[in-house]
DNA sequence: GCTGCCTTACGACGCCGGTCGTAGACTCGG
DNA sequence: CCGAGTCTACGACCGGCGTCGTAAGGCAGC
Protein backbone atom coordinates (compact mmCIF):
# COMPACT_ATOMS: atom_id res chain seq x y z
CA UNK A 1 0.00 0.00 0.00
CA UNK A 2 0.96 3.82 -0.68
CA UNK A 3 -1.32 5.50 2.13
CA UNK A 4 1.41 6.23 4.39
CA UNK A 5 3.07 9.61 5.58
CA UNK A 6 6.84 10.06 5.14
CA UNK A 7 8.22 9.03 8.65
CA UNK A 8 9.91 12.40 10.05
CA UNK A 9 12.98 13.04 11.46
CA UNK A 10 15.44 11.14 13.94
CA UNK A 11 13.83 9.36 16.21
CA UNK A 12 10.73 7.87 14.44
CA UNK A 13 12.75 6.91 11.95
CA UNK A 14 14.96 4.93 13.84
CA UNK A 15 12.56 3.10 15.17
CA UNK A 16 11.07 2.18 12.35
CA UNK A 17 14.63 1.21 11.05
CA UNK A 18 14.68 -0.93 14.24
CA UNK A 19 11.57 -2.86 12.55
CA UNK A 20 12.73 -3.30 9.59
CA UNK A 21 15.94 -5.34 11.25
CA UNK A 22 13.87 -7.15 13.60
CA UNK A 23 10.92 -7.85 11.61
CA UNK A 24 8.74 -8.04 14.42
CA UNK A 25 9.48 -6.50 18.07
CA UNK A 26 7.19 -5.45 21.55
CA UNK A 27 7.56 -1.92 22.79
CA UNK A 28 10.05 -3.11 25.26
CA UNK A 29 12.22 -4.36 23.25
CA UNK A 30 12.02 -1.23 21.25
CA UNK A 31 12.76 0.63 24.18
CA UNK A 32 15.54 -1.54 25.50
CA UNK A 33 17.76 -1.37 21.95
CA UNK A 34 17.06 2.19 21.46
CA UNK A 35 15.28 4.36 24.35
CA UNK A 36 17.78 2.72 27.57
CA UNK A 37 21.10 3.68 25.15
CA UNK A 38 19.76 7.23 24.58
CA UNK A 39 18.35 7.85 28.52
CA UNK A 40 14.94 7.44 26.77
CA UNK A 41 11.84 6.60 29.15
CA UNK A 42 9.38 3.78 28.07
CA UNK A 43 6.62 5.97 27.31
CA UNK A 44 8.83 8.20 24.95
CA UNK A 45 9.72 4.97 22.58
CA UNK A 46 5.42 4.20 22.81
CA UNK A 47 4.61 7.25 21.49
CA UNK A 48 6.44 7.27 18.58
CA UNK A 49 5.66 3.94 18.18
CA UNK A 50 1.73 4.87 18.61
CA UNK A 51 2.41 8.29 16.17
CA UNK A 52 4.47 5.42 13.45
CA UNK A 53 0.74 3.61 13.78
CA UNK A 54 -1.52 6.32 13.04
CA UNK A 55 0.58 7.09 10.04
CA UNK A 56 -0.23 3.41 8.61
CA UNK A 57 3.72 2.40 8.82
CA UNK A 58 3.49 -0.35 10.98
CA UNK A 59 0.47 -2.96 12.23
CA UNK A 60 0.34 -4.70 15.28
CA UNK A 61 -0.84 -8.14 16.79
CA UNK A 62 -1.87 -8.72 20.56
CA UNK A 63 0.77 -11.08 21.82
CA UNK A 64 -0.19 -11.88 25.40
CA UNK A 65 0.34 -9.21 27.76
CA UNK A 66 1.52 -6.61 24.87
CA UNK A 67 1.37 -6.25 20.76
CA UNK A 68 3.95 -7.09 18.67
CA UNK A 69 4.77 -4.33 15.89
CA UNK A 70 6.04 -5.23 12.43
CA UNK A 71 6.54 -2.59 9.72
CA UNK A 72 3.40 -2.01 7.33
CA UNK A 73 5.67 -0.74 4.35
CA UNK A 74 8.82 -2.11 2.69
CA UNK A 75 12.27 -0.47 3.61
CA UNK A 76 13.05 0.24 -0.05
CA UNK A 77 9.70 2.13 -0.49
CA UNK A 78 10.56 4.44 1.97
CA UNK A 79 13.82 5.08 1.78
CA UNK A 80 13.33 5.72 -1.56
CA UNK A 81 10.77 8.45 -0.77
CA UNK A 82 13.18 9.53 1.57
CA UNK A 83 16.15 9.86 -0.33
CA UNK A 84 13.87 11.32 -3.11
CA UNK A 85 12.58 14.18 -0.38
CA UNK A 86 16.13 14.79 0.92
CA UNK A 87 17.33 15.38 -2.69
CA UNK A 88 14.57 17.83 -3.67
CA UNK A 89 15.08 19.88 -0.72
CA UNK A 90 18.76 20.09 -1.89
CA UNK A 91 17.96 20.84 -5.11
CA UNK A 92 15.41 22.94 -4.46
CA UNK A 93 16.31 26.15 -4.61
CA UNK A 94 19.69 25.36 -5.21
CA UNK A 95 21.89 25.99 -8.58
CA UNK A 96 23.33 23.73 -10.33
CA UNK A 97 26.10 23.71 -7.95
CA UNK A 98 24.45 20.57 -6.17
CA UNK A 99 26.17 17.64 -8.20
CA UNK A 100 29.35 19.03 -6.41
CA UNK A 101 28.20 19.63 -3.67
CA UNK A 102 26.84 16.29 -3.18
CA UNK A 103 30.25 14.65 -3.87
CA UNK A 104 31.82 17.15 -1.32
CA UNK A 105 29.04 16.42 1.63
CA UNK A 106 29.42 12.48 0.33
CA UNK A 107 33.40 12.59 0.68
CA UNK A 108 32.97 14.32 3.84
CA UNK A 109 30.99 12.01 5.28
CA UNK A 110 31.98 8.79 4.23
CA UNK A 111 34.92 8.63 2.23
CA UNK A 112 34.56 5.35 1.25
CA UNK A 113 31.23 5.93 0.09
CA UNK A 114 32.70 7.67 -2.88
CA UNK A 115 33.94 4.82 -4.56
CA UNK A 116 30.51 2.79 -4.01
CA UNK A 117 28.83 6.31 -5.73
CA UNK A 118 31.10 6.05 -8.71
CA UNK A 119 30.11 2.55 -9.42
CA UNK A 120 26.49 3.22 -9.03
CA UNK A 121 26.52 5.86 -11.48
CA UNK A 122 28.60 3.79 -13.62
CA UNK A 123 26.14 1.13 -13.15
CA UNK A 124 22.86 3.47 -14.06
CA UNK A 125 24.60 5.25 -16.40
CA UNK A 126 25.44 1.23 -18.48
CA UNK A 127 21.48 0.44 -17.67
CA UNK A 128 20.52 4.21 -19.76
CA UNK A 129 22.84 3.53 -22.61
CA UNK A 130 21.08 -0.26 -22.63
CA UNK A 131 17.52 1.20 -22.49
CA UNK B 1 32.04 33.35 11.06
CA UNK B 2 30.27 29.50 12.04
CA UNK B 3 28.43 30.95 14.61
CA UNK B 4 25.11 30.60 12.44
CA UNK B 5 22.17 27.55 12.70
CA UNK B 6 21.16 25.74 10.10
CA UNK B 7 18.19 26.82 8.20
CA UNK B 8 15.39 24.99 8.03
CA UNK B 9 13.05 24.34 5.66
CA UNK B 10 11.35 25.54 2.46
CA UNK B 11 10.25 29.25 3.14
CA UNK B 12 13.00 30.58 5.22
CA UNK B 13 15.95 28.48 2.78
CA UNK B 14 14.32 30.28 -0.03
CA UNK B 15 14.45 33.49 1.31
CA UNK B 16 18.06 33.59 1.85
CA UNK B 17 18.82 31.79 -1.29
CA UNK B 18 17.11 34.86 -2.41
CA UNK B 19 19.26 37.37 -0.89
CA UNK B 20 21.72 35.01 -2.22
CA UNK B 21 20.83 35.58 -5.60
CA UNK B 22 20.50 39.60 -5.25
CA UNK B 23 22.97 40.32 -2.91
CA UNK B 24 20.84 42.86 -1.28
CA UNK B 25 17.04 42.76 -0.96
CA UNK B 26 14.26 44.77 1.06
CA UNK B 27 11.29 42.53 2.85
CA UNK B 28 9.17 44.26 0.10
CA UNK B 29 11.39 43.16 -2.67
CA UNK B 30 11.34 39.61 -1.07
CA UNK B 31 7.61 39.52 -0.72
CA UNK B 32 6.83 40.76 -4.46
CA UNK B 33 9.15 37.97 -5.75
CA UNK B 34 8.87 35.29 -3.01
CA UNK B 35 5.67 35.45 -1.02
CA UNK B 36 3.20 37.40 -3.76
CA UNK B 37 3.75 34.07 -6.37
CA UNK B 38 2.76 32.21 -3.18
CA UNK B 39 0.03 33.74 -2.16
CA UNK B 40 1.70 34.96 1.35
CA UNK B 41 1.44 38.08 3.15
CA UNK B 42 4.07 40.49 3.29
CA UNK B 43 4.70 39.91 7.36
CA UNK B 44 4.93 36.51 6.88
CA UNK B 45 7.62 37.10 4.90
CA UNK B 46 8.66 39.57 7.29
CA UNK B 47 8.57 37.45 10.27
CA UNK B 48 11.24 34.47 8.44
CA UNK B 49 13.61 37.39 7.49
CA UNK B 50 13.47 38.12 11.12
CA UNK B 51 14.03 34.39 12.34
CA UNK B 52 16.94 34.56 9.55
CA UNK B 53 18.29 37.16 11.49
CA UNK B 54 18.01 36.15 15.07
CA UNK B 55 19.81 33.16 13.66
CA UNK B 56 22.95 35.05 12.53
CA UNK B 57 22.52 34.50 9.10
CA UNK B 58 22.17 37.82 8.10
CA UNK B 59 22.33 41.19 8.51
CA UNK B 60 20.76 44.25 8.27
CA UNK B 61 21.10 48.32 7.25
CA UNK B 62 18.89 51.33 7.43
CA UNK B 63 18.01 52.72 3.74
CA UNK B 64 15.72 54.91 4.39
CA UNK B 65 12.39 54.50 5.26
CA UNK B 66 13.19 50.47 5.70
CA UNK B 67 16.28 47.87 5.99
CA UNK B 68 18.19 46.65 3.05
CA UNK B 69 19.17 42.51 4.35
CA UNK B 70 22.09 41.08 3.09
CA UNK B 71 23.33 37.54 3.46
CA UNK B 72 25.76 37.01 6.30
CA UNK B 73 27.37 33.80 5.55
CA UNK B 74 28.62 32.59 2.35
CA UNK B 75 26.24 30.36 -0.06
CA UNK B 76 28.97 27.81 -0.08
CA UNK B 77 29.60 27.34 4.00
CA UNK B 78 25.64 26.86 4.11
CA UNK B 79 24.73 24.50 1.15
CA UNK B 80 27.38 22.53 2.31
CA UNK B 81 26.27 22.32 5.84
CA UNK B 82 23.07 21.13 4.32
CA UNK B 83 24.17 18.76 2.07
CA UNK B 84 26.10 17.10 4.75
CA UNK B 85 22.91 17.21 7.44
CA UNK B 86 20.71 15.90 4.72
CA UNK B 87 23.52 13.10 3.80
CA UNK B 88 24.04 12.11 7.08
CA UNK B 89 20.03 11.58 7.45
CA UNK B 90 20.21 9.46 4.43
CA UNK B 91 23.03 7.08 5.83
CA UNK B 92 22.35 7.80 9.51
CA UNK B 93 20.00 4.35 10.21
CA UNK B 94 20.23 3.46 6.50
CA UNK B 95 22.51 0.44 5.89
CA UNK B 96 24.67 0.48 2.94
CA UNK B 97 22.87 0.77 -0.35
CA UNK B 98 22.66 4.20 0.08
CA UNK B 99 24.78 4.83 -3.01
CA UNK B 100 22.44 3.12 -4.81
CA UNK B 101 19.62 4.86 -3.61
CA UNK B 102 21.23 8.13 -3.73
CA UNK B 103 21.56 7.90 -7.34
CA UNK B 104 18.26 6.46 -7.99
CA UNK B 105 16.57 9.37 -6.51
CA UNK B 106 19.15 11.53 -8.41
CA UNK B 107 17.96 10.18 -11.66
CA UNK B 108 14.71 9.97 -10.37
CA UNK B 109 14.73 14.16 -9.87
CA UNK B 110 16.81 15.07 -12.61
CA UNK B 111 18.46 13.14 -14.89
CA UNK B 112 20.42 15.78 -16.57
CA UNK B 113 21.70 15.56 -13.12
CA UNK B 114 23.15 12.40 -13.23
CA UNK B 115 25.74 13.39 -16.09
CA UNK B 116 26.89 15.95 -13.82
CA UNK B 117 27.16 13.96 -11.00
CA UNK B 118 29.40 11.77 -12.84
CA UNK B 119 31.65 15.00 -13.70
CA UNK B 120 31.93 15.62 -10.48
CA UNK B 121 33.06 11.93 -9.02
CA UNK B 122 35.73 11.48 -11.42
CA UNK B 123 36.84 15.06 -10.89
CA UNK B 124 36.78 14.05 -7.10
CA UNK B 125 38.54 11.21 -7.80
CA UNK B 126 40.98 12.65 -9.79
CA UNK B 127 41.64 15.22 -7.15
CA UNK B 128 42.31 12.47 -4.26
CA UNK B 129 44.85 10.81 -6.84
CA UNK B 130 47.08 13.97 -7.41
CA UNK B 131 47.13 14.26 -3.27
C1' DG C 1 6.15 69.94 13.13
C1' DC C 2 2.61 67.03 12.03
C1' DT C 3 0.10 63.66 9.80
C1' DG C 4 -0.26 59.69 7.06
C1' DC C 5 1.54 55.64 5.23
C1' DC C 6 4.99 52.11 5.05
C1' DT C 7 7.77 49.22 7.90
C1' DT C 8 8.79 46.70 11.67
C1' DA C 9 8.11 44.31 16.10
C1' DC C 10 5.93 40.85 18.17
C1' DG C 11 2.57 37.92 19.78
C1' DA C 12 -0.63 34.16 18.42
C1' DC C 13 -2.12 29.86 16.37
C1' DG C 14 -1.65 25.36 14.21
C1' DC C 15 0.97 21.39 13.16
C1' DC C 16 4.74 18.33 13.80
C1' DG C 17 7.96 15.71 16.43
C1' DG C 18 10.49 14.62 20.77
C1' DT C 19 9.77 13.81 25.47
C1' DC C 20 7.27 12.65 29.75
C1' DG C 21 3.70 11.74 33.30
C1' DT C 22 -0.47 9.76 34.70
C1' DA C 23 -4.27 7.05 34.80
C1' DG C 24 -6.89 3.45 33.16
C1' DA C 25 -6.98 -1.31 30.85
C1' DC C 26 -5.52 -5.73 30.76
C1' DT C 27 -2.86 -10.03 31.62
C1' DC C 28 -1.25 -13.45 34.47
C1' DG C 29 0.27 -15.85 38.67
C1' DG C 30 -1.40 -17.46 42.84
C1' DC D 1 -11.27 -14.73 41.26
C1' DC D 2 -8.24 -11.15 42.76
C1' DG D 3 -4.29 -8.44 43.40
C1' DA D 4 0.08 -6.89 41.46
C1' DG D 5 2.53 -5.52 37.90
C1' DT D 6 2.80 -4.40 33.05
C1' DC D 7 1.16 -2.11 28.90
C1' DT D 8 -1.34 1.17 26.54
C1' DA D 9 -3.90 5.43 25.77
C1' DC D 10 -3.66 10.00 25.93
C1' DG D 11 -2.92 14.43 27.21
C1' DA D 12 0.75 17.89 28.14
C1' DC D 13 4.75 20.70 27.27
C1' DC D 14 8.43 22.59 24.46
C1' DG D 15 10.74 24.19 20.43
C1' DG D 16 10.72 24.96 15.45
C1' DC D 17 8.50 26.75 11.43
C1' DG D 18 4.77 28.59 8.42
C1' DT D 19 1.36 31.88 8.62
C1' DC D 20 -1.21 36.02 10.05
C1' DG D 21 -2.99 40.04 12.55
C1' DT D 22 -2.33 44.00 15.19
C1' DA D 23 -0.22 47.60 17.10
C1' DA D 24 3.55 50.52 17.52
C1' DG D 25 7.46 52.72 15.25
C1' DG D 26 9.78 55.84 11.96
C1' DC D 27 10.33 58.41 7.66
C1' DA D 28 9.02 61.70 4.55
C1' DG D 29 6.41 65.13 2.32
C1' DC D 30 3.72 69.03 3.18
Amino acid sequence: MNNFRLPADDLEYTVLAALWDLGTASVRELHERLGVPHGLVYTTIAKVVDRLREKGLIQRQRRGAAFQYRPRVARETVERARARSALRRLLGTTPRSAAAALVEAVEDLDPALLAELEQAVAARRRARHGT
